[in-house]
Order: C-alpha cells, then structure tokens, then sequence
RNA sequence: CGGGGCGUAGCUCAGCUUGGUAGAGCGCUCGGUUUGGGACCGAGAGGCCGCAGGUUCGAAUCCUGUCGCCCCGACCA
C-alpha cells in the first residue's frame, strides 16, 4: 500500500498548538493524528487511526493468544444493569446519563462488568461452559472532573476490557494469570517500559489486583519500588512493624512543660533546648507521636472522628487514608467537627496541638478511653516503642510514653506518607518513589458482579453456584498517548516500528524529472516488498517543510530521494538515530527492513 | 470543588492602559520566480473581537453579568 501525502487528509501545524502541554498531546495535534473536540473528547485523523489499529491489532493477537474471544457492546446502554448493581448512583457525577424519548434513562457505559455479566448469565448455565474469557474494544465515557494532558485522561477513550468467568477460584487464578502474561507480551511488544505493582483492591472487594505502570513523569500515580524488585501502588504499600521491645529498662514516662509548641518543628526545637535527651543524642521529628484528628463520613451518612497516630516526621497521605477507612470519606477534621465534639456531655476538650493518648487521668484516646475517640496508630508504633506526645494538657507534652505500656490503641493503620529509602514490606531493600501512568489493570472482581446479577452455573453435583470473575483493562487510546510520551524528540514524533502509522516515509527532494521518476518507482518497489509508504509527492514544497513534516509524522524510516538519484542512490534516514546513509535504490527494500 | 490564567481570522498572537468602527506572522487561493532544512514577489479570500446587558454620539477597548476553555490542586475503574 502507499499513500500520497498530497491527498492524505492531514494538516501539520507549525506552531505547537496552546492548550497542549505534554509533549504526546501537543505533538499528536500537531502532526495531524487528533484534533480536539471538546475538553477530553477527540476526533481521530486518517494518521491516528493507523496508528490506533495496528496497537489494537497487537492487543488483538494476544488476547486471542490467551483464549478470550472478541465481542462488542453498545456504549449506549440502559440504566438497569447499573442500577442492579448499584452502580448508576455511586458513579455520582462521574457518568454521562441521558434519556431517550420516553423519558427512560441511558448511559455512555464508563465500564461494562454488568452488561459482560448478564451476556453469560443469558447464554450459560453449566460448570462445562467455563472457563470463559472474552473481551471488546469499545469506547468508554467518564465526566472527568478534569480531563488532562490529551489522551492521557479523556472523557471519552477507548480501552480493551476483558473479563473471565470461572466457577471455581482456582479457575479464576488461571484465567487471571493468563491475561496478566498476554499483557506482559503486549507492552513489551509495545515496546512500553512497564512496572506491575500491587494495587489497591479495596472497595471493589476483589482479592488480587495489579495494575501495570509506564514510568513516567507525566504519570498520574505514585508507587514505589525496590532495588531487590517489590513494586506496589502507595496506596498499597504496607510498612513493617519493628519487633516488640522490652519494657523493663525503660524510664517511666513524664510530663514535662512545652509552652508554645504546637507543631512538630516547634516541639523539636523546644524539647532539645529544654529536655533534652539524655544519651547526648538530638531529639527528632522521628521521635515525636502526630496525632491528627481525622473526620469520616460513613455511607450511611454518619460522622465520626478517629485520630491516627504517626511519627511526627511524617504526614497523612490522604490517599491511603481512603483506603485504610474505605468505603467511609475522609478528610482532616473540621472545626464543625470539634465544636461538635466538646458539645458531647462529660467527654474532656482536645487541646489542638496537644492532643494525645494518655493524660494524668487515664486514658485519653481510645473506644475505651475518656473521649471514646477510636485511636489508630502507624505500624512504627510498635510495642515498646518510646514517643514524646502530647499531654492532652495545653503547653506540655509527655516524654518516654511507651506504647503498649502507657497507652494502648485499637489496632494499626496504614495511613503515613511513604517516603523514598523506606523498607520495602518483603525485605527486599529500600524503596524509592516514582511517578507512572496506569496502562493496564488485572483484577479478580471474585463474585461481587455475579452475586449482584444473579450469574450462577450449576456444576458437577448439580448444584447452584455462583460464578467467579475477572476484569482486566487496557486503555488503547492511552497506550498509544504514552507511547508516544516515551518516542519523540524536539522534532516531533518517533514511533517504534510496529505502530508507525506506515512502514516508510519516502520525501522527493528536488525538481528535477529524474528524482519524481525514481521516487515513483522506488514507491512501487517498496509497496512490491509489502510495505506501507507514505509518499511526500507535493511538488511545490520546499525541501525543509517535507523534512520538518517527516519528522513531525515520526515515521521511523525516511527515504530521501534528491540529488543522487541520477546516479540511482538515494538516502535511508534512520528517524530515531539521525543517521543518514546513502543505498542504492535496488536495495533501500533491505535498508529499510534493517532499522527497527 | 479550591487556586491561577485566557477568550480577537484555520493556527500562534498584537491591539485594550489613553474608546473613533479590525491587525501581523504562519496557513489557504491565483499568477510568477524558487527547490537539500520551514524561500520570495505581486494580487486575494477569510473575523457578530465568546455571549448578554449597560455607559457613550461612538465599545474589541470602560462597567456589570454570564458562558466557555487551559493549567495546578482535590476527586477519579
């Protein structure tokens, strides 16, 4: 195949346009891939849709590698599935709904478990049906609150989303591992650096859940990895906690005064001018207790206030604070909240700034304490661990509070920030932090999505049971926005050779009769040897415009057919190297197939 | 939802402070000269200056409101 750039529905633009920053969304626009329709929403150009097929093609490849077989929903879908399951109100604002004539709701399906499951549920009901696995390449429609970055975060988008349905859980984990190794086949062969950490399954109440990370600065998660090879999510990221110590050679604990010293900084300060540590050592932020105050709204609407205590180096990450309390909503405790609080009859104030587990008269934080407020403290607050917290007394902390000795908490909490050089969980070394857009997610949904839409097979005893999935994504448009993130340079784009939008980039470079002759010709030479050309055959354009457009396009391979062609040589240009060299036209077919 | 910025030609922008009825470069059309790194000359087409009120003899420009967009953050399977 060729096709001529003179009639390729296409217009570069010189200027990078200006409301694209990352380098994929501007240099996509630019080169005439994608135009923008509205905040998040794209129309795809003849360029793009290459490119977006021959990604699809390779998805396709390796799901059918992996035994799932294609089907295709509608986006536009009836609100019932989703109501069945829930869905329609806890999606909030974060679908588009509309309705028809009759005033019945619809919706742009944001994901398609429900109707994936009901499709199943429809056609089968034996145990010898399963395994099962099958998949589509739809679109997808999110209200985002803030579309991002192009392709990076659209309202519209298309993903490849596959789900498997076992009846057994060692089914699903063969089915699970299945699609985990096809995405593997797949971004290698996309040539994506990937990092697969754990993710949070949390409030979809899944039990294995990974998502596939492309390093990357314009990556919208955090996760953290490790030299000796743990990766996870932050939000799954769990701290060890030191051994138990010993209580008996440590000092009892004791109040002493800190006037001023509301913050840790403030503390430190003050606690090494005043007290400080008697093995000469300097007090730390490390060696203070943070007690934050935190507000959870619970689904049924109630309020309630549950501190968190951490080393005081440390902040809450908000983030793993949602998922430590999931499915509760949680935030800082407001003002409301403490004003609400001192209007509960017979419970002690908080003094902000000194608030603690433990106070001359007892206990203090705690179900079981004075205030009552559930207290949940870090991993690093270990049994036997020695803190200098606040005394619940305005101007004074307590010093050598042992935990397990002085206070005692209802239980651990994984809410702390992580910080680079933290011990990986499995003792694989410290970790180091990095940001990575997700491209791909593996997940054992279990029986949440069956249970919810009735999806049972009777199995070998002829008994009803329910059916066990898995949903696996691939966000197509965004791969192919990440890839090409991670392939272009000042110039434009580079793409890797099996999703270039064609095989080869032929520019004629010149006036003369025998440099169209040759152009053409090598054009019908190259298609002969079955590839896909593009054809720079403007004749008015100057050289530097076709030049600066081919490397625009991002074509890996360019041919120059100019000022040798007379003499039936012409120039391979390898887009990714810079490096030009010189073949004779009969051999430009094997230059070509040599560049990667 | 909070913070910041911006709406003028297809694109990138100037003009606004100090009101006088629309500009540049690129792109596009026609003619000619050019042709290995974004050429040149000449002639053109193209804009309800986001929208609505208001002030004024007169508004892109001043005032009020409104809508939209972009960026950062919050949120996000």
């Amino acid at each position: 195949m060729s096709t001529r750039l003179s009639q390729l529905f296409v217009r570069t633009l010189r200027e990078d346009p200006v409301d694209a920053e990352v380098a994929s969304h501007r240099l996509l626009v630019r080169a005439g891939y994608i135009r923008r329709q509205a905040p998040g929403i794209f129309a795809w150009l003849p360029l793009g849709l290459k490119v977006r097929a021959k990604i699809e093609a390779i998805v396709r490849q390796e799901m059918a590698n992996a035994g799932a077989q294609e089907v295709l929903f509608p986006a536009l879908l009836p609100r019932e599935p989703y109501e069945l399951t829930g869905r329609w109100e806890e999606y909030g604002d974060g679908i588009f709904r509309l309705k028809d004539r009759k005033d019945a709701d619809y919706l742009l399906a944001p994901t398609h478990e429900e109707v994936f499951t009901l499709l199943v549920k429809d056609l089968y009901s034996s145990y010898k049906d399963l395994p099962l696995s099958i998949f589509q390449i739809q679109d997808k429609y999110r209200d985002e609150a803030r579309p991002r970055a192009g392709l990076l975060r659209g309202r519209e988008f298309s993903m490849k989303d596959a789900y498997s349905f076992d009846y057994t859980d060692a089914g699903l984990d063969v089915s699970y591992q299945k699609q985990r190794d096809a995405y593997e086949r797949i971004f290698t062969r996309l040539g994506l650096e990937y990092v697969i950490v754990q993710a949070d399954a949390g409030a979809m109440g899944g039990s294995r859940s990974e998502e596939f990370l492309h390093p990357t600065v314009v990556g919208e998660d955090t996760f953290v990895r490790s030299a000796g090879g743990y990766a996870a999510n932050v939000e799954a990221f769990t701290t060890e906690a030191p051994p138990a110590r010993s209580f008996e050679k440590l000092t009892p604990a004791e109040v002493l005064p800190t006037p001023d010293s509301p913050t840790i900084a403030t503390l430190v300060a003050e606690a090494n001018e005043r007290h400080p540590r008697p093995d000469g050592r300097a007090w730390t932020a490390a060696d203070t207790l943070k007690n934050i105050v935190l507000g959870l709204t619970h689904l049924d609407g109630t309020r309630e206030l549950v501190v968190v205590g951490l080393p005081g180096d440390r902040d809450v990450d908000l983030k793993r604070a949602e998922v430590a309390f999931a499915p509760a909503d949680v935030e800082p405790a407001t003002e409301a909240d403490f004003l609400a609080f001192e209007r509960i009859p017979d419970r002690p104030a908080l003094v902000k700034g000194y608030i603690g587990p433990w106070s001359e008269t007892g206990a203090f934080l705690g179900e079981d304490s004075a205030t009552g407020i559930r207290f949940l403290t870090d991993p690093r607050v270990s049994e036997g661990s020695g803190w200098i917290t606040g005394a619940n007394l305005a101007g004074h902390h307590v010093f050598g509070l042992v935990a397990g000795r002085d206070f005692a908490t209802d239980g651990t909490v994984e809410v702390a920030e992580v910080l680079a050089g933290d011990p990986a969980p499995d003792g694989s070394g410290p970790v180091e932090l990095a940001r990575g857009m997700e491209i791909g997610h593996v997940f054992q949904l279990g029986r949440k999505y069956a249970d919810a839409l009735g999806l049972k097979v009777l199995d070998e005893n002829g008994k009803l049971v329910t059916v066990t999935m898995g949903s696996y994504g691939l966000g197509v448009t965004r791969v192919l926005a990440v890839i090409a993130e991670a392939n272009n340079d000042e110039k434009g784009l580079i793409w890797p050779r099996n999703v270039s939008p064609f095989d080869v980039h032929v520019v004629a470079a010149g006036r003369e009769e025998i440099v169209w002759e040759v152009a053409e010709a090598l054009v019908d030479s190259l298609e002969g040897a079955g590839l896909d050309v593009l054809f720079d055959d403007r004749p008015k354009v100057s050289p530097g415009v076709k030049f600066g457009d081919a490397e625009l396009i991002g074509v890996p391979v360019i041919v120059i057919v100019g000022r040798s062609a007379a003499e039936g040589t012409v120039e391979v240009w390898n887009r990714r190297t810079g490096e030009r060299t010189s073949v004779a036209v009969g051999d430009v077919a094997t230059a070509v197939a040599a560049i990667g």
